[in-house]
DNA sequence: CTGAAAGCGCTTACAG
DNA sequence: CTGAAAGCGCTTACAG
């Protein structure tokens, strides 16, 4: 049913060599004896009880030394019932927000003493071997972003007990734990900058249409302009990939009514979408304004110059590492946090009069 | 000694539902008394050993699903020795190259059953935590890319019974099995490339000097041209970083004898370049030529057009699998490994007379 | 094909 | 402060 290798390492021999030469671990019951003490003894030392005397602690470190000691983490949480393993499941990263994340979050993790074990969603189908594994791996909590899951997944976890949060995105309805940038207000934000800026025809380059990231960049933006009497131009980039972004900005400047801005669902659209104008030979920010959303590292290269909603990426982590401290202690009911994005205004984009910097 | 994480949650009762609500795990002596039969069958069932009559095998799987069973894949890794975990050590993610490959490994290793945890190095002196950690968690194996290790340190690896493997990179007179680009031998295509191209005044742009890849790249480039009389000229990028490359090229733009031809240590830095030089207004590739190394996807950005060496790493990786799969078999010599670089012509250099493409 | 039992390397009440 | 012992949830000889 769940499927697994079946290849098993024959169990090694009890003496102190292995036939292949490789040495058996060393163990607890190995310190022990060294140090002249029992084994719970090391136990202690190791999981920092302040039950052991400084000389017997003093003996049993040396001997540890000796010996080349090191704990067990995999038996240890067999006990506890605790991995202090993270699980993080990512889309694949075609856009290179997901790495960013990614190497922020393990950082962070390891600073709290977590390790991160990786599941990368390779295309949609994959999603469903992902959860099973993770949950076999015992994990202590699973972090989502940028995949949509089903809630019958995700009920299989908290039915498993193992907490779920989902970070850049959330789901309506669901008790489910998320933390997200506020898109819609940061979109909004975006149709007010345009707008304020003298732009009568702004598009939206849509992402996925079944991202939440998307729906809501899409809904701030459109509801801001309708309040304030301009209609949208839409367009469909599909995937979060430069190669869509230039595609889709292709489709825009054949329209007999192209856009004067574009405002794409994320930074790596729009990418795709300035290189498209530049080929075209469309000026930027003069005849059009681009603006993305996230502030990928590349949004600053000089070739893009990209305005943009900055996502609060280093709050939002630590908003999620505090909901992992909590896990254990309260029984709270799951939170959704949304953090308001910052636009940075750069190059890409025709600039409200008035407008500092 | 070895920081660990003190909080420990408190055991569980007994009874099939603990004190706050959720249910205790279910375990295979639940499904054993659901379906009636011993503990050791369900682990027989779930463990795919054939010795298990289907009629058993199906009231196994049939209990197993009514309590919403899984294997606890912590426990399994305790008494086979092997968790199916490896751990990947990577640098802090500057060049997007590492994001890269570490998708597609993951990828890759979750095909032949094995999950990755995964270290990130932050800065240098975070390395030396790393080591322990994955050590502690019992990783199959060691993954080590874009990293250099003391051997002292890969040493405790080994001693500790870890197999360790370099991705992308090499100890020379270690016995460390590596799985890496032939470096010297595609910065000497890069070398004929552009000399044949005409260029008389080539600039090699170093990485970090303590790489092994730039050692090598800069080798391969500097001796060719060495070989055929021409001169390089040397400037240090220092890092693989956009920013890094920026600079290092307005240095060499600053020069009295300028370059007109720039082979990048890596793609990144090569970006940057292009970047610098379309800021200066030098003209590429007429005015200059710039080639990198990598080719990751941003190279073919048409911002960039980057001609470049393309490393085979689906290929790079499955060498590296392979190695993994021979771990545990044989106890062969660990063997250094090179891959063939391809060149890519694109816009960003001139091609020599009669290139195809 | 199946069961009973030992054991993987730890943690943690429970005594003392 | 320390030891003896039980037990975490599995796998795997060993019998039958």
């Amino acid at each position: 049913m769940i499927p697994q290798a079946s290849r098993v390492r024959p169990r090694n021999p009890r003496g102190r060599m292995a036939a292949n030469g490789t040495s058996r671990k060393v163990t607890s019951v190995d310190v022990a004896r060294l140090a002249g003490v029992n084994q719970s003894t090391v136990s202690r030392t190791f999981s920092g009880d302040a039950n052991v005397r400084p000389a017997t602690r003093e003996r049993v470190l040396a001997a540890a030394a000796t010996l080349g000691y090191t704990p067990n983490a995999i038996a240890r949480s067999l006990i506890t019932r605790r991995t202090n393993i993270v699980g993080m499941v990512t889309a694949s990263t075609t856009s290179p927000f997901q790495p960013y994340v990614l190497e922020k979050f393990t950082l962070r993790l390891r600073e709290t003493g977590r390790q991160v074990l990786i599941f990368s969603a390779a295309l949609h189908q994959e999603v469903d071997d992902i959860l099973p594994t993770a949950l076999q791996y015992q994990v202590d909590a699973l972090i989502i972003t940028s995949v949509t899951l089903s809630s019958a997944r995700i009920d299989t976890c908290v039915r498993a007990g193992t907490p779920v949060i989902l970070f850049n995105r959330y789901m309506p309805g669901e008790r489910i734990g998320a933390i997200c940038c506020d898109n819609r207000a940061g979109a909004a934000q975006v149709a007010d900058f345009l707008l304020d800026a003298g732009h009568v025809r702004p598009a939206y380059m849509a992402g996925p249409r079944n991202s939440s990231t998307n729906r809501d960049r899409e809904m701030g933006f459109a509801e801001r302009l309708q309040a304030r009497g301009v209609a949208v131009i839409a367009e469909d980039g599909h995937q979060y990939t430069y190669e869509a972004g230039y595609e889709a900005a292709r489709r825009l400047f054949a329209r007999p009514d192209p856009p004067d801005a574009i405002f794409c669902a994320s930074d790596i659209l729009a990418l795709g979408t300035l290189d498209c104008a530049r080929e075209h030979g469309i000026a930027v920010p003069d005849a059009l304004s681009v603006v993305g959303f996230d502030d990928i590292p590349m949004a600053r290269w000089s070739a893009y110059s990209l305005t943009t909603i900055r996502q609060p990426v280093g709050t939002m982590i630590d908003a999620t590492i505090g909901l992992l401290d909590r896990l254990d202690a309260t029984e709270e009911a799951p939170t959704v946090t949304l953090f308001p994005g910052t636009l940075v205004a750069r190059g890409s984009a025709r600039r409200p009069p008035n407008t500092p910097g």
